[in-house]
DNA sequence: ATAGCGACCTGAGTGC
DNA sequence: TGCACTCAGGTCGCTA
């Protein structure tokens, strides 16, 4: 589920609830995640201050006041909720309405704040998500970050980078694209609205967008600026869902946004003036959803 | 080196 | 109402 809009709506709802907060006690009901959550996870973190969220890629970092970093993937169906305590409850006090998924609640939080007590719950049905502890001062030795591509919300994301990082290359854009060391972040989604906003094929060959001299063309340019607008839309619509989502049920990390192209197999395109329709392939053993009208 | 595919796990949706 | 089947936003590791 989350692609790293998710993951960033996800750090900003959490970051009210938790920086500057004391974890008090870490309850792990399941360590049987994608991996086995760390050995010493419980005790390295209870009595940490959480200093300040952060997020690379799809990971959320949580980083304690000793140098060591929680690293959160949540996979495919990993989200997490907030459950506030009021300020005048004892800490052994805790009568918040029990979860109605409470068999998927894996590891919870228990902080203390400043203004009282909470709970972050975090809870993941298929269990493809995971937990880490690494030292904060060595991030970038952490095996998944090595290698990992730039940002695409960053300045290092450029066509003349894209240019170089797909000249030559025969792969498909929606495979070269979905590569996690060619752009960090990017997933099925919005790999497909990038494209469709680009106009280009999911089918095309990446080395095509480069000229023969390795600079970009100018439809390079249009992909380039497609993803950094696609990501950055969609972080701000997750921001402005943010505080509705959170009052209705207290759940972070899925929002229902609307898509151009993705899931919309069979619908009009709605580039204007085209009269196409989406069509659905499969590439990889993954879904793309693209306009074979306006997308070449 | 690159590309494709199954595996990991559970739940939601569909059609009979 | 139940059952069988398909599909899912990510990543890893194995093949060719």
């Amino acid at each position: 589920m989350p692609e790293l809009p998710e993951v960033e709506t996800v750090r900003r709802g959490l970051a009210p609830a938790m920086e500057g907060s004391i974890i008090e006690r870490l309850e792990l009901r399941r360590q049987d995640l994608r991996f086995p959550l760390p050995e010493n996870f419980a005790d390295a973190s209870q009595g940490k201050r959480i200093v300040s969220l952060g997020r690379r890629a799809k990971y959320l970092l949580i980083d304690l006041d000793d140098d060591m970093t929680i690293i959160s993937h949540l996979g495919m169906s990993g989200s997490f909720r907030v459950e506030e305590e009021a300020a005048s409850r004892t800490p052994g006090g805790f009568a918040l309405p029990r979860s109605k998924d409470g068999k998927h609640d894996h590891v919870l939080f228990h902080l203390r704040t400043p203004q009282g007590w909470s709970r972050v719950v975090y809870n993941d049905p298929r269990r493809f998500g995971f937990m880490h502890l690494w030292k904060r001062s060595q991030l970038d030795a952490y095996p998944p970050f090595v290698g990992l591509g730039p940002e695409p919300t960053g300045n290092l994301l450029d066509a003349d980078y894209l240019a170089r990082r797909l000249g030559g290359r025969t792969q498909p854009l929606k495979g070269a694209l979905l590569d996690q060391s060619v752009v960090a972040g990017l997933g099925n989604i919005y790999v497909c609205e990038a494209l469709w906003r680009a106009h280009l094929s999911p089918l095309r060959k990446s080395g095509s967008l480069v000229t023969p001299t390795g600079g970009p063309k100018k439809q390079l340019l249009l992909l380039t600026e497609a993803i950094r607008a696609v990501i950055a839309d969609a972080i701000a619509a997750g921001g402005s869902s943010l505080r509705d989502h959170i009052q209705t049920d207290g759940s972070l990390g899925y929002f229902q946004h609307s898509f151009s192209v993705y899931d919309r197999e069979g619908e009009a395109c709605r580039t204007p003036g085209c009269n196409g329709t989406v069509s659905r392939i499969i590439q990889a053993g993954r879904s793309s959803f693209y306009c074979a009208s306006c997308q070449k």
